[in-house]
DNA sequence: CGGGATCCTTTTTGATACTG
DNA sequence: CAGTATCAAAAAGGATCCCG
């Protein structure tokens, strides 16, 4: 192996678009909170506010105004009264929940090992250059 | 079905935490793009700058930080003239980009939905009102 | 080459208060 | 209950210049 060639990455990977695409759609601050607790079936604006601790109102219905427009979930009024709206992800939006679940799983992860690097902070070995690490 | 009970999904959902700790990771705009493209091997500064068009000098700077501070990449000084730096995946990074991957199959789905929606725009449903079952 | 330091603009959020 | 309106604060992003 004589000489590493360092490829142009865009002959081999995707464009940037298709993830700049999509994290216009969870990329809300929470966003992907609303999806998860709408994951397991339909629920009512103020149960989501009860179940994202912390969001306000308006921001909560920002949320949903656009996670609608993307077809992501669902909004249907109730005519009662008093009245109560209820949401449920769409097929399309029951497709993002795999990728909430995955990232949960690594976000699980991270914090277990940060608690880790806490107890042992030179515990990561720096790469290259012969221990060359300035700064 | 006699009743749908509601039941508090913190029962059966994890809460918040999790999901919120892990998108402060893939949070900032561009860093999904980082890792997608450092998922191939490792890379140098320019050339994720060339990788991904449009971002900052500045944005990218503070991103790798963020993401060597989080362990998901290491940054290796080579003691080379001129000065060249390589980011590279750590394990813990590499266990990303599933959820990456996921993350595209997703966004590209989504778009061709939107493609659609554009040439027939009122072919979605509006749940409720009509089969809207009062509580 | 690989950034750090500044300054400035655009988006996102948050806190209240009010309404049908 | 399920929002809307408004204002203030904060974060993110971009542009530019400079340095080792």
């Amino acid at each position: 192996m004589p000489l590493k060639v360092r490829k142009n990455r865009s002959q081999v990977l995707p464009p940037v678009c298709p993830l700049a695409e999509c994290m216009k759609l969870l990329g809300g601050a929470w966003t992907p909170n609303v999806v998860w607790h709408l994951s397991g079936g339909a629920r009512r604006f103020s149960e989501l506010r009860v179940d994202i601790p912390g969001v306000s109102a308006k921001v909560l219905t920002e949320r949903l105004r656009v996670l609608e427009a993307k077809g992501v979930l669902s909004r249907a009024v109730m005519p009662t009264s008093p009245p109560s709206v209820e949401y449920a992800l769409t097929p399309l939006g029951a497709e993002l929940v795999p990728v909430i679940e995955a990232i949960v799983k690594v976000g699980e992860r991270l914090k277990r090992r940060a608690m880790h690097l806490e107890a042992a902070p030179e515990l990561s070995p720096r790469r290259g250059a012969g221990g060359a690490r300035a700064r």
